[in-house]
DNA sequence: CCTTTAATATTAAATATTTCATATTTAATT
DNA sequence: AATTAAATATGAAATATTTAATATTAAAGG
C-alpha cells in the first residue's frame, strides 16, 4: 500500500463527487473529503481483510479487485470481481461492524477511505441521496448474485463460461482482455478445482472459442460461450 | 390467495407500524398504511412472479416464504427462505422493475402489499428511517449470501446439513420443527438431486443425529452436524 | 372405497469432479 | 546464466453426484 503526498487523482474530477453533488452540497461533500484518505494498492495486496473492524466505506476510483471469502478449513472462495469507479460499502462495510470479505487488488487499484462516520451524517439528511446509494449497493449484489445463481446450477464448463462473460462485459469491457486472474482464482470464482479450469480453458482455445496468447484472452465466439452456458 | 374484508391483523400491532413510527408520524404512517392491503396466501400460492412488474413492497407479517429462481432450462432453485415478520423490498422489488425472483408461501402467509411510491416518497423525507431499512435490507441479503458460500465450497452433505441447522435457528427457531418442505424442494435449496437429500437425511436418521416422524424433524446432535458442515 | 398421483426411498450404472502424480513452461531470484 | 519457485498442463485413479429404474408409502380426488 502507498499513502499519496500529492494526490493521486483529482477530487473534482471524481465520479463519486459528480454523484454526490446531485444530491448534497460542495460544502457538505468538502467535509467528507477532509476526512477521506487517497492510497494506492499493487496487484495482490489486500484492502480490506476478512474480520477486521470496518470503519471505512471505500471508493475504488480505478482498478480492478476481488471481494474474497475464506472458511475455517483455509478455502479460499472469490464472490465477486469489480472495476472502478465504484462505491463499496453497502455490502461488506456498512452495518456489520466488522468486515465478512476480504478486498484484494486484482490490478493496481487507486482507491479513496471515506470516513463512514461523517458520510453518514450527510447522507441521513438527504434522503435521495441515500436511496440512490441504496440502490447502487443493490446493483452490485445482485451481479454477485447472479454469480452464485450460475454456480448453483451449471456444471463446471458452465460456470467457467459465465465467468468468462462476465469479465468480458460487466469488468474489462472489452472482447479481448489481459487475463489479470491466475487459473488458481478462476477456480475460486468458479468454486471448482484449478485442474478443471485448466482443462476447460484448454478445451475452449482448442476449439476456437476463445484465444489465449500468453496472459491475453480473447472470446471469439460469445454465442458458443453462451451456448455452454445454457445447456449445462 | 384470499382478498380480506375484515382485516387480517390489526396494523397497529404490526411489527412494521412499530418500527416505522420510531422514525417518523402516525399521520405520515396512515398515508401508507390506507395504500395498503392484506392478504393471504395458502402454502403453495405464488406470491410474486418472477419477471412481472414490481409495484409494491411486501411485508410478511406471519408466516414462511421461499425466494425462487428459475432458469431457462427450467430448473429451480430457492434462494432463501425467510419467516415473518419481516420486510421485503429491498431486493427483489425496490429498484428493479421486474422482479427478479419469485416468493412463494411454504405456509399460511399474511402479508401486506404497500405501495411503493408512496412509501419511497415518505422514506427520501426520513434519512434514519432509510437508513434502517437499508440495513435490515442487506442483512436479509447476507443471510442468503452465506447459504451460497456454504453450496459453493462444501459437499451436499455439508449443505444439507448447513440448511437444517438454518431451519432451526432462523426460520422455525427450534430444535424440531414441522418439515413443510419436500425433498425436493430441500434439493432446490442445496443445489443437488432429490435423491441425494433422501439419501443424506436417511442416513442422518439413521445415525440418530436427526430423528423424523412423519413431517417432524427433531435435530438431536446440533454439534455432529456442524462437524458435517465444518469437515466437507 | 378405489384409483390416481405425488412424495419418499433404495439401488446400480453413468457421469462429473477432485485428487494425485508428474511434466513442462514461465517468471522471479541469486 | 543458473536456480528456484510458481503457474500451466495432462492423464489416471478415486470419489462424489446424477440419472434412471423400480418399490413403497402417503395424500388427493372421484
Amino acid at each position: 500500500m502507498m499513502e499519496v503526498e500529492s494526490q493521486l487523482f483529482d477530487c473534482n474530477k471524481c465520479a463519486f463527487k459528480t454523484i454526490s453533488c446531485h444530491y448534497i452540497g460542495d460544502d457538505e461533500f468538502e467535509i467528507i473529503r477532509q476526512l477521506s484518505v487517497q492510497l494506492q494498492f499493487e496487484k495482490g495486496e489486500t484492502i480490506v481483510k476478512q474480520g477486521s473492524k470496518s470503519t471505512h466505506l471505500i471508493f475504488l476510483h480505478k482498478g480492478i479487485l476481488k471481494f474474497t471469502y475464506h472458511n475455517q478449513s483455509g478455502k479460499n472462495f472469490i464472490m465477486t470481481i469489480v472495476a472502478g469507479p465504484k462505491l463499496l460499502g453497502g455490502a461488506n462495510l456498512f452495518f456489520k461492524n466488522t468486515n465478512i470479505f476480504s478486498l484484494v487488488a486484482i490490478e493496481k487499484c487507486d482507491i479513496c477511505l471515506i470516513d463512514e462516520r461523517a458520510f453518514k451524517n450527510t447522507l441521513v439528511k438527504h434522503g435521495n441521496y441515500l436511496l440512490i446509494l441504496f440502490e447502487k449497493t443493490i446493483e452490485m449484489f445482485q451481479s454477485s448474485i447472479f454469480n452464485f445463481i450460475s454456480l448453483a446450477h451449471q456444471q463446471v464448463n458452465g460456470r467457467i463460461a459465465d465467468i468468462l462473460i462476465y469479465l468480458s462485459e460487466e469488468v474489462y469491457k472489452n472482447q479481448g482482455y489481459e487475463f489479470t486472474l491466475s487459473r488458481k482464482e478462476i477456480a475460486e470464482f468458479a468454486a471448482c478445482s484449478h485442474e478443471n479450469v485448466i482443462t476447460t480453458l484448454s478445451k475452449l482455445n482448442k476449439e476456437g472459442t476463445i484465444t489465449l496468447v500468453g496472459k491475453k484472452i480473447i472470446i471469439n465466439d460469445l454465442n458458443k460461450l453462451k451456448e455452454i452456458s445454457k445447456r449445462s
